[in-house]
DNA sequence: AGTCTTTGTTACAGACTTGTTACGTTCTTA
DNA sequence: TAAGAACGTAACAAGTCTGTAACAAAGACT
């Protein structure tokens, strides 16, 4: 097992202080950020297992990085602190898609003891597989190429994917049968916060990955448009009739 | 098990503090209105568990927000707080649909003991399936389709579901074996207050329904017209008799 | 410099969704 | 049986969402 990555999103430097170090103690690896700003900017970019957030904030405030975050990350595990006695902020937050909450002040012990529970509950972050099957053939994402498995006369039974290209379909593998929002692709493989490139450019991209997957023209069964939501993987094709 | 989410509508700032404190001390969320027209606008429109309703009210009385909510909520557990001695306001109270009444001014305790019995008797809040069987095949809720079964020569074996009819559909899923009312559905999947849209919609998207379910078209038997009433998804085929 | 590949952008056509209206049919009730 | 209410559905009109051709920009490589 490897370890878990955190990331504290904490103002006041004792706190956060106390925060790291305890978790570093217990074998995490800790990322910080000091105010919602930055908190944001990384919550949205980088990658770990599980997000502690204050929710009271300088900057951008709490809960605002929380609802923003979810539309990226829509499975990312998530931990709220509140001042004692805000209630309307930890119900929001539970709402608004936290995995649990803390009240401050708390105890080191305690929090350690949320965060496993969070982390034990919460699937495994995906395995990056070196190879996914699909309708037509297999994909190998470390040679980045698609191999087909029936031959057809005129076209090579072998095609390269580019750099992008093995990036997006990853993506969409390590999350099939779950529809992924034009944005969550954005951040997750763009690495960019939502609006640095408009949003045909990933319809395009879909449209060159399924004509290199050799998918169903005008009904396709591998890489799904889920309207009004995004596009997904088809779950793995057992199970289908 | 989640934790249960109770909505208050209680004018006197003190006694509201009051529950307000006690029901979180008990482990519930809790949401707040202070006055019969806020009170009836988040009663209609949040989701939570119980609702914990004084029958007086500036604004809005009591007994008008009770019959309201009735229309669009008919299995909404409600349990309503009345002045000592006032029978006839509890009387029409538990007429209108009340599960149980506290006579003020109550203990702490006693009504958090209610709450509690209320809780423990009240259905839990409808599980969101993945997928529903019925008569001619499945649907998968998550992929927004319906697979049928069994396999009709010139028809495909799956149909695609659009984002209103999946909202419906789930709906009346998650609340088979009842009649559902056209008021119950605009409040409930299209989130307006009755009025907001024309009645022959809702038998729009049915008739639409009917058709991608492939449906007896003469004599529907999986979603259920109750005359006068609205519309019904006919229960799970097990547990008939 | 010239060519090829990759990637982002724009524009536009076409498909899909969804609310509305109109009108025919069915059911209830007197 | 006749009138009126309730329901089913075809047809239409916007509005929104997608697919994709065509082009532009930026590197990589020769």
């Amino acid at each position: 097992m490897t370890r878990s990555t955190i990331l504290t999103i904490e103002d006041d430097p004792s706190i956060r202080r106390g925060i790291v170090d305890a978790l570093s103690f217990s074998g995490y690896d800790v990322l910080e950020a000091a105010d919602g700003n930055e908190g944001l900017q990384i919550a949205s970019t980088a990658e770990y297992d599980l997000l502690l957030l204050d929710l009271a904030l300088p900057g951008v405030p709490g809960l605002e990085i929380l609802r923003e975050l979810r539309k990226l990350r829509p499975t990312q595990p998530v931990i709220v602190l509140t001042a004692k006695g805000d209630e309307s902020d930890r119900v929001q937050g539970l709402k608004d898609g936290a995995d649990d909450y803390v009240v401050k002040p708390f105890s080191i012990k305690e929090l350690v003891a949320r965060v496993e529970a969070v982390l034990r509950r919460s699937p495994e972050r995906p395995t990056n597989l070196d190879v996914a099957q699909f309708a037509n053939g297999s994909i190998d994402f470390e040679r980045r190429e698609i191999q087909f498995s029936k031959t057809q006369d005129g076209m090579p039974n072998r095609v390269e994917l580019s750099e992008k290209e093995i990036e997006l379909v990853q993506y969409l593998v390590n999350n099939s049968g779950r529809a992924i929002s034009r944005e969550e692709i954005l951040s997750s493989v763009w690495r960019l916060s939502p609006k640095g490139i408009s949003t045909r450019t990933i319809d395009m991209h879909i449209a060159r990955l399924r004509e290199k997957l050799r998918d169903n023209k005008d009904k396709p069964c591998t890489l799904l448009t889920v309207r009004g939501k995004g596009y997904m993987w088809a779950a793995d094709s057992s199970g289908e009739s």
